[in-house]
DNA sequence: TATTTTATTTAGATATATCTAAATATATTT
DNA sequence: AAATATATTTAGATATATCTAAATAAAATA
């Protein structure tokens, strides 16, 4: 059973609100995410529902299907080994490769993304630090903390980024914090909750409460 | 002016069926070239001339203007680096490529083509041998040799006859030899100058010096 | 609980890309 | 030149993916 782009787009959507599928998910947050009205998005479930990738009861909202989990899983694995081609190989910055993955991550061949994991070397997480699901789906995730919930001295390696709008991304760049950056947490403000870091032994940056809870570590 | 996927392949293939925007072309031809029937053909017809990259007369068929031209090299342009790409990185066979090709053309990220390009070292031609246009869509056309000329293991693709006589083209039919064939001489008997060529991967076929000094061919 | 607000679905529309069958224009043959 | 054959277009249908506006179900509030 074969799926369009924007159902694959869709399915996708779904899987990242449930939260890997832990939770059902609304029409007006489907309608949100995938930036498209209601009534779109209504019609898209009955078709997906139909396909029994997720489970719809109408007014109630859906549950992603274990089948729907595989598939959307297949995708993100796509989307995420093209993110690595882009940066590794081609010298994208990481926050240019999102929106051309967006429309790789369609192309339909099971040997190129076999052979595009092998010659990138077997990757296990994309340039934002997310996790690439194996072929079986299967993702071995790090237990992480946002940066704003660590304590004085804390020390870790930035991993992820919650928020990955190239906007984000490149304020990041800016002050020198990327993923695989060594922090230690020198302070934080009561008042405002704002943090003074250091990074990688040598640079210290000063971040807002809200910069610093879109920007995951896992601590050491 | 944006085009969808449907219209970027056939517009690619009323670049191929008019040789390089040098020859009209039918509705038919171009429904047998895109295994669709003459009345889709009609409409997308339309929908191209509107869009000003070919120019249509009902019932006489249609041509590709400079602009149509310059947007289908760019369009085989993308097909071929991807083609070097799959073959020369992720050692795909070269008749494993055209179907993938044939989705990742339509990837629209002029940074990505760029990129990609350089990474694969600008190369000039792709695995079948044909040429790739550059960013500005100029194409270098390998000189052509006549097929008596070449040596024992070259290969290449018959491109022309010098002969075009109704004989002539009626030999080479029967035999399998035709425009476009793939071929490789095995072998060249000095006594007479007479070959045997291996044609398409599969067909061997004898023919005199003077049958072989009248099929031209680009080297590859 | 009745009313109001919010969320969601349905109805009907537009746009793309395809098809089959019928109509018609052009080309070929007698 | 008329008849026939072939090529092409048009009309009307289906499928996908979107929208706006209206209807309605569910949730929140009074
Ligand atoms: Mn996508
Ligand atoms: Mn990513
Ligand atoms: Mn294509
Ligand atoms: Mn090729």
């Amino acid at each position: 059973m074969n799926m369009t782009t924007a159902e694959e787009n869709y399915l996708k959507a779904i899987y990242h609100l449930s939260e890997g599928g832990t939770k059902s998910v609304s029409t007006n947050d489907v309608a949100a995410e995938m930036k498209t009205k209601p009534a779109s998005v209504s019609d898209m479930l009955r078709k997906l529902g139909d396909k029994e990738v997720i489970e719809y009861r109408k007014y109630y909202g859906v549950n992603i299907t274990e089948e729907g989990k595989k598939r959307a899983l297949q995708t993100i694995r796509k989307h995420r080994l093209w993110e690595v081609f882009l940066v590794d190989k081609l010298q994208f910055a990481w926050d240019e490769v999102h929106e051309v993955a967006e429309e790789l991550e369609h192309i339909q061949s099971p040997l190129l993304i076999q052979r595009l994991d092998a010659y990138l070397n077997y990757p296990k997480f994309d340039p934002h630090g997310d996790p690439i699901p194996d072929e079986f789906g299967d993702v071995r995730a790090r237990p992480r903390v946002a940066l704003n919930e660590m304590e004085i001295d804390q020390t870790g390696q930035i991993v992820a980024v919650k928020d990955s709008s190239a906007a984000f991304l490149r304020y990041l760049d800016k002050v020198g914090a990327y993923i695989g950056a060594r922090i230690k947490v020198l302070d934080k403000v009561e008042f405002d909750g704002s943090l003074e870091i250091l990074v990688d032994q040598k640079k210290t940056l000063f971040m807002s409460k809200d910069v610093a809870a879109n920007i995951l570590v896992i601590q050491s």
